[in-house]
DNA sequence: ACTCTTATTGGACATCTGCGCAATAAGGGA
DNA sequence: TCCCTTATTGCGCAGATGTCCAATAAGAGT
């Protein structure tokens, strides 16, 4: 292989260990893996990461830390509080199509065996967190949300995304996507004293539509 | 090894496989760990067991389904829908504590990838759900929830649960097991328009108490 | 053109994995 | 007591896994 720059290698070891780590699950991929999708030697990816561990958690990290760069940027660009709920859901809609949810479920399982990955699973996740309480916090400012503990609502309604979230990925079949947004939503707008219904349900283009 | 009739050998070796299992992981459950923990061969697991996948599914089963059991037992010994709802709670929590929670986590991860553990860890949590629901139903029926839809509510408040004891099993530290009890019974009671802690929080040793 | 750093190779190593199989022995039924 | 089913053994096989290392070569600086 043509020799690179480290910072140019390294990206592209994360690259291709997240490429590997979407098709077979983050827990399933090994050094041969992203080396093979690579094109190059195993011994590359030692030379720059000093253990899998760490090429799974920079993985996970260029995964989910740019969907929250993203969805956080989508949230920006609007202007009420409410608004900026309804595009965290949409995006997150997409978040949990199909396989991307995986690697969450991967994530969680092996933050107890790998170190590095439990830290990265663990930082991210409090970051999502931060990114609705911020927002819950805004609109109780503003007057528009009733809201004693943003940092707890968003805990709740993170969770509950989550655990159903997990029910679609593990479980196919047992819940349909769409109910999950829907019931997420709902149940949001109880804890913030918004009227049921009242935040604009995204369908499956608009979801789509946030993702690029 | 003393030779043993078949049913009595197959429980050894789940029994063995659920003590592996609970000290590291489901995912890091080999058939030589269990061999080893029963003092056998690992040749033996494989005259009773088609494959691993189905060891740990049985394991699973034998871990998830007595906690289902009873829970299920102590909730059938109250009288009132209410009373049943603070016992599921309560049960709940110590299934939640420590390390029990982590066998969840990968089974969730595993599921899509063991075919038996998947099918089992699905009807587990179907029957998690249809416990809660019928719980709710009569409540209704008995006039003390005030609930549209039972069905959909029991996904939420379970996936809730498991969203939040994920936190707790994945990432310790980030939220508090006490926590978790209290949020989630919060947003039941504002489901089944119940007041606000009008559900009694079980203390930790009130979920050790229905743990023996 | 030459040197020297270092990116890259390719494989060795030790260990683990699920699974299968021939050999052994235990024990119940006759 | 003998026999025949079958529980149990112990090891082998084929493949996978993370990690490490000596050898190679590419390219930047002089």
């Amino acid at each position: 292989m043509t020799r690179l720059s480290p910072t140019a290698r390294r990206e592209e070891i994360v690259a291709a260990a997240l490429r590997v780590a979407t098709s077979k699950g983050l827990a399933n991929t090994t050094v041969r893996d992203v080396a093979a999708e690579m094109g190059t030697s195993s011994g590359l990816i030692h030379h720059y990461f000093a253990s899998m561990d760490e090429v799974l958690a920079a993985a996970f990290e260029e995964a989910a830390g740019t969907d929250l760069a993203k969805t956080e940027a989508a949230m920006l660009a609007c202007t009420t509080a409410s608004e900026r709920l309804s595009t965290f859901f949409a995006s997150y809609a997409r978040t949990e199509e199909y396989r991307a949810f995986q690697m969450w479920l991967d994530a969680w399982a092996e933050a107890g065996r790998r170190p590095a990955l439990g830290a990265t699973s663990r930082r991210l996740n409090i970051a999502w967190q931060e990114l609705v309480a911020a927002t819950l916090i805004e609109g109780v400012k503003a007057g528009v949300f009733i809201c004693d503990d943003p940092a707890a609502t968003a805990w709740r309604v993170l969770s509950l995304l989550d655990g159903l979230s997990l029910q679609v990925a593990a479980h196919p079949g047992v819940i349909e996507g769409a109910t999950v947004l829907d019931w997420a939503m709902t149940a949001l707008e109880g804890e913030v004293g918004l009227p049921t219904r009242s935040l604009p349900r995204p369908s499956a283009d608009e979801g789509r539509a946030v993702a690029n």
